[in-house]
DNA sequence: GCTTGGGGCGTTCGAC
DNA sequence: GTCGAACGCCCCAAGC
């Protein structure tokens, strides 16, 4: 039993259970990743338009980013809080 | 015109126009960021339960990246048929 | 010649030249694993005396982090500005 | 005492020298964070480099991490030959 | 043992 | 179409 995680305790071919388990974990993971292309092709459809009406799409990525920056920030900086308070005593 | 340097010589109509246009596109962009996020989260999850259930997620992103190549050549060989079927008088 | 790139078009044995410069690149990369270990090393010291001082280091860390993040966010609205300009057509 | 709680029932003497301390703490965390990024920047310049010699990244890598293994069992060996010499008298 | 941060890797996007 | 750089994702290791 040479290589990979045992998934069977009787054999090294893997058994009709853990062979329908990998066909669902492959149908839905195949499923996501297709929505995810969908996604992303929305993604850059939306970019070419933007670039078409003469927006630098450089520029557009740079305030996304900024703007998912300060979200994050915000986020932690709750979380800052939450830390001190528990570091104070847990009050 | 309030404040600061025009920048476009021959509006502010226009400015104002492109700024609706930005936040549109800002807000579009944004909108697909976060169902791409949603859907990273359930890839994440289908992972973390095929590692739960003994499955190497290695294997499983490999074998997901061979059946899209697969996948690929098959398209590109019907591309090439309908191309060829096309050359021959569209039957 | 079956795996990686020929490094010499006479002979998979690499030659004197390339030897040389693998042990240059080795030595230098190891000197610099060095002293990013001595960084590291006085880091952990900076944290244990802080932590020995009744600070709680997961909320210095987590400052830090913030500082970090302030600072990349200036930087990164300077780069925007910069952006604007140049899209603004070079001026 | 000008605003808010205080958080401190004996003094704000305590708080002044620890705010004084917290200071130094971060400040000296940051000074060795930029020494550490300067080490990174470095190595990663060194990598680029072999990289446009014709070195593959990934087996420099390796190799290095080998010759930190075979550094560390040397040094495991030499520490239990000390332990070996001074369980026979320190000679 | 669990969780969080850092490093490495693959992918994607923009430039030429 | 190719190239290099930037981004996000994954894994691992250190901290608690």
């Amino acid at each position: 039993m040479p290589n990979g995680k045992d998934l069977d305790a009787e054999s090294d071919v893997i058994n009709e259970a853990a062979k329908g388990r990998l066909q669902t974990i492959i149908e839905r993971i195949e499923r996501l990743e297709e929505d995810k292309a969908v996604i992303a092709g929305d993604l850059k459809e939306v970019y070419g338009e933007a670039k078409g009406e003469g927006f630098d799409t450089k520029v557009l990525r740079k305030i996304i980013a900024l703007r998912k920056q300060d979200k994050a920030k915000r986020e932690e900086f709750d979380a800052l809080l939450d830390l001190y308070m528990s570091a104070l005593g847990g009050l």
